[in-house]
DNA sequence: TACGCGTGGAT
DNA sequence: TATCCAAGCGT
């Protein structure tokens, strides 16, 4: 950092009343205290304010303080998260508030390096929380700081590295106030989030533009400078929707992994019906399916494929193409074999799904009319 | 360190 | 349609 005291003093300044002229009236602004801020910061991570606005609300309703989502129970929780994503944040947040409860007696620290502690609080939330809650002076370096400070700075490092957030946290802590850094984080993020954009931003309207040197020199859109992430890889699986419009088979996902402890139809992939990866499958997996679910969950059914086109969802290094079969369910099936349950109609709703079960059941009830 | 981990909006 | 990206963390 090369600027003169004078100048740091001058842009805190004009940042800061930015600020307090302009923020936006977001609900967890509304609260001062660690478990709406905390709650707000988890939820936002990776997800945004739009998205994350009514989960918000709802999640409060449910859990109006940090004992009450310490003593749920995980079906609840996982409910109150279903469609929000990276669901284990979901089960992180409730561990913090064990922690909380028990091992700091309901008393939250205050530090930035005590919150990196609990779970799911990494050096980005250990400072939003730290400085927005407990008015410590910390840097909070997410991508919105990465962006507005890489411009204003021309800092090149490569935001992707991980190495690259302490040369920001070092450039970035010299410009804090004394008091009020929880302000001054949430400025950078609100000025990232309107103004200083990823891909068209408004320079004009920017209220540090006069500091900025990527402005002054017409480089804006070559920061922050990162490397990209390779594209998800393609994976094929087919969908089981084996029951009748009463009842059918769901299976909840592995504890770990992807969407865990969620609950899908049965997913089969092309490795789980051959061993040899370099046989190419038919076009029509029935046989396939019928003689797999006979060996693997004992179960005699016809099954046959839902006329319609394959649903896909991509993950952020996954993309799922899913072709979607059906089978009825003779009564009186044994399902002592299949790892999973008969969901009746009425219950379905208590399950917490993923978004992709979501479409293959809208797939499923438009397709096999 | 690099990678696994969701979803929806913007372009 | 494809790509990027949004208040990252855990391992």
């Amino acid at each position: 950092m090369n600027w003169t005291t004078k100048k740091q003093q001058a842009f805190q300044r004009d940042f800061l009343n930015w600020y307090q002229q302009n923020q936006r009236d977001l609900p967890w602004r509304h609260f001062h205290d660690p478990y709406h801020i905390w709650l707000s910061e988890i939820m936002l991570q990776q997800t945004q304010v739009h998205t994350v606005i009514p989960y918000y609300q709802r999640f409060l309703k449910a859990f109006p303080t940090i004992a009450d989502l310490a003593a749920t129970d995980e079906a609840t929780l996982f409910k109150a998260w279903e469609g929000l994503g990276y669901y284990s944040r979901a089960r992180n947040l409730q561990r913090a508030a064990q922690q909380i409860c028990t091992d700091y007696q309901g008393v939250w620290p205050q530090t930035a390096t005590e919150l990196e502690k609990l779970a799911g609080i990494g050096p980005y939330t250990a400072a939003a929380i730290a400085s927005i809650a407990f008015d410590a002076p910390e840097p909070a370096v997410d991508g919105n700081a990465y962006r507005v400070f890489a411009r204003l700075l021309q800092i090149k490092a490569d935001v992707a590295q991980p190495k690259t957030r302490g040369i920001f946290a070092a450039a970035i802590r010299p410009l804090l106030p004394t008091t009020g850094a929880g302000d001054f984080n949430q400025a950078t993020m609100d000025l990232g989030a309107t103004i200083c954009t990823p891909k068209d931003p408004a320079c004009l309207l920017c209220p540090v533009q006069q500091y900025c040197q990527a402005y002054q020199t017409g480089t804006q859109l070559d920061y922050p400078v990162k490397t990209k992430k390779p594209k998800p890889k393609p994976v094929h699986l087919a969908a089981l929707v084996i029951g009748d419009p009463q009842q059918w088979l769901m299976q909840q996902r592995p504890g770990q992994g992807l969407l865990a402890n969620l609950w899908t139809y049965p997913l089969v992939s092309a490795a789980d019906l051959q061993s040899d990866e370099n046989d190419k499958l038919p076009a029509d997996w029935s046989a396939l399916l019928t003689q797999y679910v006979a060996q693997t969950y004992q179960l005699d059914l016809n099954i046959t494929p839902v006329k319609g086109r394959a649903v896909t969802h991509t993950f952020t290094h996954l993309k799922w193409t899913i072709d979607l079969y059906q089978a009825k369910l003779p009564a009186k099936t044994d399902l002592a074999f299949f790892p999973g349950q008969l969901v009746a109609a009425a219950d379905y709703d208590q399950l917490a799904v993923p978004t992709v079960q979501k479409k293959l059941q809208q797939r499923f009830l438009k397709d096999s009319k």
